[in-house]
DNA sequence: AATATATTTGCAATCGGTTGCATAATTTGA
DNA sequence: TCAAATTATGCAACCGATTGCAAATATATT
C-alpha cells in the first residue's frame, strides 16, 4: 500500500552523498562533476524518486502555477483558448488552474484573492463584463507578479495584452455589409465598458462614417449576447418603425438566434436583412444560411498567452511587450451575400 | 514591494500566544477556547494573513486539488463538465488541474505521471479512444488515491463511474426511429474500446432486433467522429448499393456534417433518410432539419464527478458507490419526424 | 614538492504549518 | 480550600527541498 515516499536524503544516503549534491544534482547545478550527476539520475530513476512540489515550492516561493480567470468556460472559443494554454504550459512544466468569473465583477474578485492564496507564479485574465477598474488585481501587481490579459483586456502600464484588432475587424465586417449594399445597419454588442465591444463599436461607425452613412445610435443594442438577449433584441429591431438592412452582431451565438428569429418572422436573409457575426463558432457554419463572421483563433491566442506569461516568469525579460496583436480574418459566407459574384 | 509574507508566528507574536496555538485557532481546532479564537481571528484579518498552503501540503501530504484528464477540451459537452467541476471545487477549497490527452493512450499516460507528480488528492478522468487497460492509473489506485470515471468510463472495483445509461439512450433512439418508419437504419460510431459507445452499439442493436428488425453489420461504421469523418463516412453510405432510411450518429458533431453532406447530396431529410445524433450540442438546434438527438446534462456530470470525489476526500467514505447513472432524454426534433403528429 | 587555483561536495539554516505529547490554567467536586 | 478533572496552550519535531558559505578534493603552476 502506502510504500514510502522517496526523498533525496533517501538518494542521498543510498549513493553516500549529501541530499545538497543530490538536490543540486538532479536540476544540473554547474557545480556538480558529471559523472556523479549521472549517478545521482540513475539511483533516482531506479528507486523511483518523484520530486515534492511543496517542499521545493515553499522553499522558493514560486508554484509553477498559472492561474486563469475567465468568465465563462462553455464556449467554443474559450474551450480553445484553454486548451491552448493547457498545452504551452503543460509542456513548459506548469500547471494551470482554472477559474469562472461567471461574468461578475464580484466573483472575479474573489477569484484573484483565491489564486493570490494559491501562490500562482502568474495570471492569464480575460475580464468579465462588468469589471469597472483593475484593482482588485493590485494584490499582483504590487508584487510584481506578472499579469496578462487575453481578449477582454484593459490597458495598463505593467501588464501585456493579447488581443486582436477589434477595430479593423468590425471595421471590415462593416464595410464588408455596405459593399453588399447595405445602408442602414444596426449593431448588436455588450457593454462597452470592455474592450472587444467599445473597439467593436468604434469600427462599427467608422466604417458607416467613412462610407458616408449616418451612424444612429437608435440602431445600437445593448445585450449580454446570450442566445436569449438575441431573439429579444431582435424582436426589438422587428417592431421598429423601419427596418434595417442589415444586422452585425458582436458574436456568433447572438447572430445565430438573431437568423432564427428573423426567419421565424419571415424575413430573408441576406435579401432584406444581413446578418454577421464574430467569432466563427462552429454554429456559423451550420446555419442556414451560413453566417459570414469574423474569425480569430483562440487556440492561438491561448498558447500565445501562455507562452508570454511563461517567459517572463523563466527569464525575467519579455516586459517590454504591451499589446500583442493577433491576425484576424473575415470570412464571407451566405448570410451577407446580397451581390452575385 | 515585496512586502513579507505574514505568517502564523507573526500572528502569534502580536497576541503572545504560539504559532501551534493560532495554527489550531484558525482552524476551529475544538481545544482552541472561543474568544482566543476570536482574536486569532480578528488579528489575522486585520494583518492580511494568507495561508501558506505549500506549508500546509508538505506537512500533510495533501494538495487540495484535483486532477482532471479529458479527452479533449474544445467542445460544448467537455466545456460544460468542466465548468461544473469548476464550480463545486472551487466552492469546496479545491483547484482544478486540466489536462487533455487528446485521445491519445501516451499522452494519457504521460498525463497521470504529470498529475501523480502534481501530488493532487484524486483523480477525475473521461478516457481517450484507444487506452486499452487502466494499468497506467495503478500508481494511483495502489496507494489508495481515488480515481473516478465519468462519460468515458472502465469497470474497476475501486473506482465509480459517474455515467448516463448509454444503451438505454441509444434503444429509445432507434425504438424512435423505428417508430418513425425507419426500417433500415445505419449507425456510425466510433472505437468500442469506449463504453459509451459499445453501449450505444448494444441499444441500437436491440432495439432493431426487439422490433424484429435485421441488425446488419454493414451499416455500422467506425470512425473518429469529428467533423470531416462524418463527411467521409456519410459519403461512403451514400454509395452503397441500398441506402438505409435512418442513420443514427454517435455524437451531433457527426450528425450535423452527415446531414449537410446528405443535403448536398440532394437527400430529404426525413423523409429519406432520418438522422439523428447525442448530446444535444448547440449545433443540434441550429441545423435544419434541427436535429433530434439524447440530452445528457454536462455540467451536472462534473458537479457530481467533483462532489462524489471531494466526498470520498473529505471523510473517506462513499467508497461503496461503484456506478451513478444520470438522467437522460430525447430530444426529438425535425431531423427524425416523419410522421405528422 | 609546495602553493595557488579551480572544482566538488557538505553543513546547516530556512521556507511556514501541523500535531503528539507535555504542561499550564481553569473549573468542578467534596 | 485543596485535589481531581477538564480545558487550553505551548514545545519541539517534523514535512522535503534549497542555497549561502565553508570545507574538502582535484588540478594547475612554479
Amino acid at each position: 500500500m502506502s510504500q514510502k515516499e522517496i526523498t533525496i536524503y533517501d538518494i542521498a544516503e543510498a549513493l553516500n552523498l549529501s541530499p545538497a549534491t543530490v538536490s543540486r544534482g538532479l536540476k544540473d547545478h554547474p557545480a556538480i562533476r558529471k559523472d556523479t550527476r549521472k549517478r545521482i539520475f540513475d539511483k533516482a530513476k531506479e528507486m523511483g524518486y518523484q520530486q515534492n512540489h511543496f517542499a521545493s515550492n515553499l522553499r522558493r516561493s514560486r508554484s509553477n502555477t498559472i492561474g486563469v480567470i475567465v468568465p465563462r468556460l462553455n464556449s467554443y472559443f474559450m474551450a480553445s483558448v484553454i486548451s491552448g494554454m493547457e498545452k504551452v504550459a503543460n509542456a513548459a512544466g506548469y500547471n494551470l488552474i482554472i477559474s469562472q468569473s461567471i461574468e461578475s465583477k464580484d466573483k472575479e474578485m474573489t477569484n484573484v484573492k483565491t489564486l493570490y492564496n494559491s501562490r500562482v507564479d502568474g495570471l492569464l485574465v480575460s475580464l468579465a463584463y462588468d469589471t469597472e477598474t483593475i484593482s482588485h488585481f493590485d494584490l499582483f501587481l504590487n508584487k510584481g507578479i506578472p499579469l496578462i490579459f487575453f481578449d477582454r483586456v484593459f490597458e495598463h502600464p505593467q501588464c501585456t495584452s493579447i488581443i486582436i484588432d477589434n477595430y479593423k475587424a468590425a471595421y471590415e465586417v462593416t464595410q464588408h455589409m455596405i459593399q453588399q449594399g447595405c445602408r442602414r445597419i444596426a449593431h448588436i454588442t455588450a457593454d462597452i465598458k470592455r474592450n472587444v465591444y467599445s473597439e467593436r463599436l468604434r469600427g462599427f461607425k467608422h466604417a458607416l462614417l467613412d462610407a458616408m452613412l449616418p451612424y444612429d445610435e437608435e440602431l445600437v443594442f445593448f445585450s449580454n449576447l446570450s442566445e436569449q438577449a438575441g431573439a429579444e433584441v431582435t424582436q426589438r429591431i422587428l417592431a421598429l418603425p423601419q427596418l434595417p438592412d442589415g444586422i452585425f452582431c458582436a458574436n456568433d451565438t447572438t447572430a445565430v438566434s438573431c437568423i432564427a428569429t428573423l426567419k421565424q418572422a419571415g424575413i430573408k436573409i441576406p435579401e432584406q436583412i444581413a446578418v454577421t457575426g464574430f467569432n466563427n463558432d462552429p454554429l456559423s457554419k451550420v446555419i442556414e444560411p451560413n453566417l459570414t463572421t469574423l474569425n480569430y483563433p483562440g487556440q492561438e491566442m491561448g498558447e500565445l498567452a501562455a507562452a508570454t506569461l511563461i517567459r517572463k516568469l523563466d527569464s525575467k525579460e519579455g516586459g517590454s511587450l504591451n499589446t500583442i496583436v493577433l491576425r484576424h480574418d473575415l470570412i464571407v459566407r451566405e448570410s451577407s451575400l446580397r451581390k452575385k459574384v
